[in-house]
DNA sequence: CATTGATTTCAGTAATTTCTGAAATTTGTG
DNA sequence: CACAAATTTCAGAAATTACTGAAATCAATG
């Protein structure tokens, strides 16, 4: 590996955090080297940075463009596929979120849905049900929330965000006023 | 395995699951049937539940208990110990966030800070800084958001859940409303 | 359409992670 | 405080996952 050290502790990082972020080692390093780098790199660039095989490289890229977290650039008179990654860093948060959404959350949902339909065939599966149940009921407030939320434009995501737990207040400041608005002259709101 | 059909299915996938989730098989299985049993289990019921060794069940008990998704019953005049999980969804919920931001966001956010003290030794060096500076900034909104949010009663998350993207179109209503209350009578509003 | 260069595939190997059984330790009880 | 039961530790085995190099495939160019 041969890149300069503030690079290189970034990539090494991104390394060893892959296995617990659902991707592996070489995959981790691959994209916080695209990331991280000023232009586009060839798979070969790829090889020399982090000292890899090329075969590891193919397979890698695959993986990442699974994860639609690289593009594909080319640059004229060169045949050779060029990688760089989304740039908008609220961009790639979308996409990290759909697709671990799809990889972890959905899945399961589908399982439980698939289980709760089965009429149970005593005590115990009864309890069991009503505990999956629960769950699906929380994926599902959750998953509502997301397909509502992920569709806001950057700038209103970060409204969002910033407003965080004063959302709960607001409503209180909206229904007081509302309500005043009602008393004074019987107007009907949302 | 000796359980119940229902059972058995949702056991084997939270084992499946469970490596994209971060944790080994049989940490998964082990969470579910805790999760979906009608009582408290001891190890020697896991092992028999599973068909995994007991050595297995007191480690994977151990990882349980490190990420706080299991609670410790004790029965009058026994002395094993007996494993449940917490029974609220909302608090398992945010025990799983809270873990989780730990494990996978924690690490990179100090490296990220340790990594912006450095000054740039190139010019590649300093694009490099600059991404990652965008990178710190949007984990820093979002953690600051789940900080936020995450002191929340279950009642309070519920709603803010409930709300999602229509929270943008509250913010409107509110300043129209305040703006007209202004207008009419020039009252203050926080 | 042959040649050359780039990329992918895949079988075998290496590395890592998970699991087990035996031994050691801890904990409660008479 | 000795004993018995329960639990944990840990070295090695088993299973899984990641990586490589050689061969195959694909694609552009003269």
């Amino acid at each position: 590996m041969n890149l300069p050290p503030l690079l290189q502790s970034f990539v090494l990082h991104f390394g060893e955090m892959g296995s617990r972020w659902g991707i592996n080692r070489t995959v981790g390093q691959i994209y916080a080297l695209l990331y991280a780098s000023s232009k586009p790199l060839c798979a070969d660039d790829i090889v020399d940075a982090l000292s890899i095989s090329r075969s590891n490289v193919s397979m890698s890229l695959r993986e990442l463009q699974a994860w639609n977290l690289v593009l594909l650039k080319h640059i004229p008179g060169d045949r050779r596929d060029y990688f760089t990654t989304p740039d908008d860093v609220w961009q790639i948060l979308r996409t990290l979120a759909e697709e671990r959404k799809k990889r972890e959350v959905d899945p399961t949902l589908s399982v439980l849905r698939e289980l709760l339909m089965q009429s149970p065939g005593s005590e115990e599966e009864r309890h069991a049900q009503a505990k999956l149940a629960e769950m699906q009921t929380l994926i599902e407030q959750l998953t509502k929330w997301y397909d509502d939320v992920k569709h806001l434009e950057t700038e209103q995501l970060a409204t969002l965000l910033n407003l965080g737990s004063k959302v709960t207040k607001l409503i209180d400041t909206k229904d007081r006023i509302v309500s005043l608005g009602r008393k004074r002259k019987g107007s009907k709101t949302s």
